[in-house]
DNA sequence: TCAACCAGTTACCTTTTGGTAACCTGCTAA
DNA sequence: TTAGCAGGTTACCAAAAGGTAACTGGTTGA
């Protein structure tokens, strides 16, 4: 990600290392970025969560967006989906050591949302 | 966001202080968090970029994503558009203070993208 | 005079998103 | 036996996203 434009000469302005299709940022927003996506891996940080307990938490978001978040998360690698062999059976969701290396970045994410005031409120 | 669940006396499950609507996390995905916002916002932080550099640099996007990208940046207060008297009048795009405390997190992000190897390449 | 560049805008159209609500099976507590 | 919970799935639908391509009006260098 250092792409610049010159002039290359003859007045053509040209980009140089220009970011061919989705770059890092791009891609990054992509696994973390989707409505949802963030806020529920941001919630598995301290330990494994039920599904229904995950919904409960994040208000909002509809049984059907947090399954498709968690199948998302879980076909990166970030989260884990176990079964328990409670009766009735509980499934929890655990981060992985993986996913846990995109916390510090959500959290990041979080302060500065928290302390900033946003024009349109 | 300290959000769990609790066995609430009588056997039932509820969430306290559950994240109402859509929370920090939430929030800051969608200013920064859209397609190609980050990455057009990444791109702005070593001085102010024209309209058309930028969609040289932004490979992928296309000029009416990069209008409404900062647009968007733009009516957040994250950016700054300014009309420059050259003859063709050039625009050039400059971050503003505010927009600069977001850069940390997108750079943290890219930091992460770049270093890893996604399951699905 | 022609082509190209500037900074977009517009129309059009397909795909994706994402919400609601009903439904499912298996289990348990009242 | 009826209700409720668990962890989802399914169908349906409206709205938004986002790509392509053409166009604009002014400017300028060859």
């Amino acid at each position: 990600m250092r792409a610049k434009v010159i002039e290359s000469g003859n007045g053509r302005r040209v980009a140089v290392e220009a970011c061919t299709e989705p770059c890092a940022i791009e891609r990054g927003m992509r696994i973390i970025g989707g409505k949802w996506t963030g806020s529920i891996l941001y919630h598995l940080k301290d330990g494994p969560v039920r599904f229904n307990d995950l919904a409960r938490m994040v208000g909002g978001a509809s049984k059907k967006m947090i399954t498709e978040r968690l199948r998302h998360l879980e076909d990166h690698g970030m989260i884990r989906r176990e079964v328990v062999a409670t009766s009735p059976v509980s499934v929890e969701y655990e981060i992985t050591d993986f996913g846990s290396t995109a916390i510090c970045i959500l959290d990041e994410l979080r302060q500065w949302s928290e302390k900033v005031r946003f024009q349109t409120e």
